[in-house]
DNA sequence: ATCAATGCAAATAATTTGCAAAAAG
DNA sequence: CTTTTTGCAAATTATTTGCATTGAT
């Protein structure tokens, strides 16, 4: 595992002392398993490596550690428009606030543009508003690949 | 009711009657509901304006007309990462991609940017995509009418 | 007459919550 | 020991669907 990823773990239970949340078993097979991986991921999909960890961890459980990981910023929660909501474990490694959803590969692709924020924060002022957050949100298609077929990273779900 | 409206509810109904579909009392209403408002609505919103015109209007054939209406192209399905999904009846009118979320009076203003839409595509490209949708949000607050106490512009829900 | 469209109530599906029992500090 | 946390099952909430009946063409 990653140097930053421990850290990670570090931070958050840092988080839960600090708030005087305890810091239980089922909370660190929790920990562990969403700090393990690169790839973004769903509650379902955190419920099962969490429970590969500790059988014991219920979905409840889940659901209620899910607000305490954003809550200490090290965990990103992404509405793409989907019934179910993605979380971003790397998120306080790089925070980024653009999506690339690829209707071919079903991909998600994460960027920055300092471009982006700036045009943002112009549009925002433009009309009143001063920002708080931003994401922009890009459907795309991997047509190079598709005129080949398959999209070579294509992935379920 | 201004002329446009008028244009988009014959406009559907042509779009019906292309496919074949029934004009029945219960989607006059939707649609009458639907093209009558300037704002953004819930399904629910749109229940009950429609109910008020026909009370036999159910809630089944309000979701089952969604997405007639959507896929008509004159109404546009927004999800603002909320429980519920909003619907502009103005999209034919003023495609807009882009929308602020206020924070202090929960409103929606919308707006359209080519620099938006060409820094989209600059990036898509990079990434090795073609760009099909995108859509930028904005969350932000009204800090001028904030320092006065509350915002002028604010609304329920 | 046809066959699409309706209302109703029951079904989904993701997430939330009440509660008594278990465990952390 | 006190207070938080847990698992379970039931509740919520927006939306969807099956089905017998109604109604547009």
């Amino acid at each position: 595992m990653p140097v930053e990823r421990c850290l990670a773990k570090r931070k958050f239970i840092d988080f839960l002392r600090r708030r005087k949340l305890r810091v239980t078993a089922q909370r660190r097979a929790i920990i562990d398993s969403a700090f393990e991986t690169e790839e973004h991921f769903t509650a379902e999909q955190l419920l099962l490596w969490s429970r590969r960890r500790d059988a014991s961890v219920s979905r409840a459980t889940v659901y209620r550690t899910l607000p305490l990981l954003t809550a200490s910023g090290l965990v990103r929660e992404m509405d793409l428009g989907r019934d179910h909501k993605f979380y971003d474990p790397n998120y306080s490694d790089h925070p980024n606030h653009s999506h690339i959803i690829c209707l071919d590969c079903n991909r998600i692709v994460e960027f920055d543009s300092e471009d982006i924020k700036k045009l943002a924060r112009r549009m925002s002022r433009k009309l009143g508003f001063s920002l708080r957050t931003h994401r922009l949100q890009i459907v795309g298609s991997c047509d190079l690949l598709k005129r080949l077929g398959v999209c070579a990273r294509q992935k379920p779900s």
